[in-house]
DNA sequence: CCCTGATTCGC
DNA sequence: GCGAATCAGG
């Protein structure tokens, strides 16, 4: 693999947006992590604020982790704030669009912590990492939850909540 | 042992 | 310029 215009920038994209060396090498295929890291730094771009271990994502102050509201069934589109997770000295949160119709299958209760995805790509998942797809598979930015998931299972706690919550465990009316 | 980024240096 | 090997750390 060489580095075309399209794959640096993509690398750019997802070194900006926090992901590691090892989630953008698996990505982007065909690279090493170290490949990823070189690059970057041939590149010059912004290291990571402190060496070693930490994830530093850039971070969105926006407003303190209260209830997510729950999307309302009432219209077809909502937006929910979803993440709030420690990672190091680091809180991550991300703000998503949901489709309220197709979000009921795997709806999480309101209030619930969401942790936030690590994206890992197909080749990069292991024993001990989250295989709960997000996304289109038919779709770029398709992956797999990839956080930990431990005593063997293959997801993480919260997935495995998810993947045994039953269906029709929702509220008809008032949202 | 899992992971992270940083650096070196032969290619 | 590239990236494996290595280093240093959580």
């Amino acid at each position: 693999m060489n580095w075309t215009d399209e794959r640096v920038e993509k690398l750019k994209k997802l070194w900006s947006e926090g992901l590691s060396a090892s989630q953008i090498a698996a990505q982007l295929g065909g690279v090493s992590r170290n490949a990823v890291i070189g690059k970057v730094h041939r590149l010059n771009l912004p290291g990571r604020a402190k060496a070693g271990g930490t994830t530093t994502a850039a971070r969105t102050p926006k407003r303190s982790a209260a209830a997510p509201r729950a999307a309302s069934y009432g219209s077809r589109v909502a937006t929910r704030t979803v993440v709030t997770r420690q990672q190091g000295a680091t809180m991550l949160k991300e703000e998503i669009e949901v489709d309220s119709v197709n979000e009921i299958q795997y709806r999480p209760a309101a209030n619930v912590v969401v942790p936030i995805s690590r994206r890992l790509g197909l080749t990069e998942l292991t024993e001990r990492t989250c295989k709960w797809p997000v996304g289109d598979p038919l779709k770029d930015d398709f992956h797999f939850c990839g956080n930990d998931s431990p005593d063997s299972s293959p997801y993480c706690t919260y997935h495995q909540r998810m993947a045994y919550q039953p269906v029709h465990d929702r509220r008809r009316n008032n949202g």
